[in-house]
DNA sequence: AACACGTCGGTTTTT
DNA sequence: CCGACGTGTT
């Protein structure tokens, strides 16, 4: 390896600007590094590793880069491996969970952990919770079990224990009394949730001195990716790992490289927390924040956009794109009366795009806020003949065929996983009735052990039936004993009954196929894990440098793991139990669900959420339903920050875009069966005029939010006056909405006049209160019962007159 | 044990 | 309007 070998770094540098030289080349030492969308984030994380190795200021085994997902892990891995002809596995490279994972197979017995632990997902977990609340008669009413698993989720997340939690009411005292029975239960079985990865491993570190010393001296180079999206105890965690505080101070020798951008923190709700961003810049005294402003995606309209969107959010950190493209294309801007005519629009133009050769079909996108919005494309889309492609839904490891195969391995291996055996324990059916389980579950409680262990004390032919279902999986794990993983698989799905119950079944067949494709994933997933075998992680000393050849192929989670194992450290003398292949494929099959196993259309038009796009980039963008409470969303206009994450999320989808960028909302929407008519959404008005084009004339129709606004603020302080001594007088939404009365009066078409009587297919019957615009923007406030009062676009609601 | 019916709720999502 | 889920029926 060169060391401080200019020349060869140099062409490694080549192609940096200025800004992404400096943050590559940052000396030792914490630093912020702001990387707006689009600016070359990946690319400065992997050089910056790159030039640490090849410079031989750090070896492979003193690096820790962490993502939150595994395909921006992935694609760090694989960018760096093009990049250098290096061994990549002595890096630690992954997500936070797979990363504290793998620190606590290392060091399980520290943290009280069986070897085989295994990783409930959330479906698990909020079966383990539903099942803890029956066996407690928890009245589910009160406390849901959904919100029973956020509730632990969130205290978790925030590094909170039971006793840690002060009980306020009486209402969480019972929450706390049942995340304390569920700690329990996951400890009986040996199970963990996704939260409990992290927090058992951050406790880990806190409460074992020589360990964390150890990891710290270690990891003298950690790289954190998206730092916008941390929440509270991933932070922690990397301050555990960074160095220990003194007096308030963090000690930190290493060098902590945090990589985010606060304009594209859209995960709050999940608990990501921004303010981690000047936490970090504060406790850790950095001194150096860089910023990445030179945007390599989009034309300087689309940015000219972003930029004046994002002005509008308060205590950002700063931050102006830029580019050296020229203007572009204008955004393009269109009204459309309905839900169903925006889709239709969109797609002729989707069509136009694909014709004239603009744009491939997989190069454009149809960007919405939520997935409800969807349908009405994709019938669109589908009537049109457009091949399309849906982002998000069920993903391999999450469908239930996989499930219940995976519930059948996991009883191989720890057959006190309760939510495995009670999920299969009647699946494919064996005549074991919830009767049956009942009884099962009671004397497992009052023996305090497994379902497994209990099922000998249950008397009759329901004893019988329950003796053979376990002895049929003790019979399978001897059986396959010697089995290659893709072996044991098959011989699971045999032996189970699964196969043979798919294959009864009339729709079966897909079913079937992903089942044998589990076998292919096993298959592939030992192989590919198989090159890891002879891997050696380097410490930082070197010392030890012999490759593991003795180690079983899936063991490779855990051989840089290995080394740690230094004089003196009391670490796991067994941390040289290797991991079986199975094990191994567990936990890849928990922490990784796979694929979104979407068509495999290959030139298709492109649909998913904002949140879904973040980080993708798309020649042409849709950006539909731009209306007020649905983007931003009724549900974060209660408070500034939620508006000002929405800001944020239109922020990303603007960002999304390289050339051409179409936004659009509706006068009326269908929403949970009902047609709304929603005003535009304040996003639009914030853009700045000389980048748009209006496709539609921009003041038809109600107006802006900000007239609006500025008419309830005046129509209140009216109401006030005439109200005045009414205590009673609450601003309504619908009062607060109306506009000012027209001062034209227009030709009514339609035939509908003020104060007249008229009748809605879903409203009712109501009265005019006011008409404004003619033709096809003519509108009316009508006056509903039932509904309160609504402004409807007389060219789309179905009015007739009542006598 | 499979099916039918009624109720309820309904942003965004990764691990 | 539409899907998920839970309860009740055959």
């Amino acid at each position: 390896m060169p060391s401080h070998d200019l020349p060869a770094s140099a062409p490694l540098l080549q192609h940096l600007n200025a800004e992404q030289l400096a943050a590559v080349t940052l000396p030792a030492g914490h630093a912020l590094i702001l990387a707006g969308a689009g600016s070359g984030k990946t690319r400065v994380l992997t050089t910056r590793i790159a030039w640490l190795l090849q410079t031989g200021q750090a070896a492979p085994g003193g690096i820790l880069a962490v993502t939150f997902t595994n395909k921006a892990a992935k694609e760090m891995s694989a960018r760096l491996s093009a990049m250098l002809p290096l061994n990549l596995r002595g890096m630690w490279i992954g997500t936070f969970h797979g990363l504290c994972n793998r620190l606590l197979r290392a060091h399980h017995r520290l943290v009280g952990l069986p070897a085989t632990f295994q990783i409930l997902d959330m479906q698990d977990q909020l079966s383990a919770i539903k099942r803890l609340c029956k066996q407690y008669g928890v009245d589910e009413e009160r406390y849901p079990p959904k919100q029973l698993a956020s509730f632990i989720n969130a205290h978790k997340e925030d590094g909170k224990r039971p006793r840690d939690i002060p009980m306020r009411d009486p209402d969480t005292q019972k929450k706390i009394e049942l995340y304390q029975l569920y700690e329990q239960q996951c400890q009986r079985e040996g199970v963990v949730d996704f939260a409990e990865l992290l927090l058992r491993c951050h406790e880990l570190l806190r409460d074992n001195d020589p360990v964390r010393a150890h990891y710290q001296r270690r990891f003298a180079h950690i790289l954190v990716d998206e730092f916008q999206d941390t929440n509270r105890l991933q932070y922690a965690w990397l301050k555990q790992l960074a160095g220990d505080t003194v007096e308030g101070r963090l000690m930190a020798p290493g060098s902590v490289i945090a990589v985010g951008d606060d304009d594209q923190s859209i995960y709050a709700f999940r608990g990501a927390r921004v303010g981690n961003m000047q936490d970090f810049v504060r406790e850790f005294g950095v001194r150096q924040v860089i910023k990445l402003e030179q945007n390599y995606r989009s034309y300087s309209n689309i940015l000219d956009c972003a930029n004046a969107l994002i002005e509008h959010n308060q205590g950002r950190l700063g931050k102006n794109l830029r580019t050296q493209q020229g203007p572009g294309e204008p955004v393009r801007v269109r009204e459309a009366p309905t839900d169903l005519a925006e889709a239709q629009w969109l797609v002729e133009e989707i069509q136009n795009l694909v014709q004239t050769g603009e744009a491939a079909r997989s190069q454009i996108a149809v960007l919405y806020r939520s997935n409800a919005q969807s349908r009405v494309i994709e019938s669109a889309l589908f009537s049109a003949g457009l091949p399309y492609r849906v982002y998000g839904g069920l993903r391999f490891f999450e469908r239930a065929e996989i499930k219940h195969a995976l519930a059948y391995l996991r009883l191989l291996e720890n057959p006190q996983d309760d939510t495995s055996f009670l999920r299969v324990v009647n699946f494919p059916a064996r005549g074991i009735g919830a009767r049956t389980l009942e009884q099962l579950q009671d004397l497992a409680r009052a023996a305090g052990g497994s379902l497994h262990a209990a099922v000998g004390s249950v008397p009759g032919k329901a004893g019988a039936n329950l003796a053979a279902f376990v002895a049929l999986i003790d019979q399978l794990r001897q059986d396959t004993q010697q089995a290659h993983l893709g072996q044991i698989i098959a011989k699971t799905l045999q032996a189970s009954g699964l196969q043979a119950h798919y294959r009864s079944d009339k729709d079966g067949a897909d079913r079937l196929e992903n089942l044998d494709e589990l076998v292919n994933a096993a298959e592939s997933f030992v192989t590919q894990e198989g090159f890891g075998r002879d891997a050696v992680a380097l410490p930082l000393d070197e010392q030890r440098s012999a490759p593991r050849l003795t180690q079983s192929p899936a063991s490779q989670g855990l051989d840089s793991a290995l080394p740690l194992a230094a004089p003196g450290l009391p670490i796991d003398q067994d941390t040289g139990e290797t991991q079986s292949p199975l094990a191994a494929f567990l936990t890849h099959a928990a922490l990784e669900a796979g694929d979104h196993q979407a068509q495999a259309g290959q030139d298709a038009v492109q649909l998913m959420t904002v949140h879904a796009s973040k980080g993708l980039e798309f020649d042409c963008v849709f950006l539909g339903g731009l209306e007020e409470e649905l983007f931003p969303h009724q549900n974060a206009l209660a408070d500034p920050s939620g508006l000002e994450e929405e800001r944020r999320l239109m922020y990303v989808a603007i960002t999304r875009a390289r050339k051409r960028l179409y936004l659009s909302f509706s006068q009326s929407r269908m929403l949970h069966g009902q047609t709304r008519y929603p005003i535009r959404s304040r996003f639009i008005d914030e853009l700045p005029e000389a980048a748009l084009k209006w496709l539609t004339p921009p003041q038809g129709g109600f107006g802006s939010f900000q007239e609006l606004n500025q008419f309830a603020i005046n129509s209140i302080a009216a109401s006030h006056r005439q109200t005045r001594g009414n205590s009673s007088f609450t601003p309504q939404k619908e009062v607060v909405a109306s506009p000012p009365l027209p001062a034209r009066k227009s030709q009514p078409e339609h035939g509908l006049r003020v104060g007249m009587a008229v009748f809605h297919n879903k409203f009712g019957e109501g009265r005019v209160l006011a008409i404004e615009g003619a033709g096809a923007d003519a509108r009316a406030h009508i006056q509903f019962p039932r509904h309160g009062s609504k402004w409807l676009a007389l060219a789309v609601a179905k009015l007739t007159q009542v006598e």
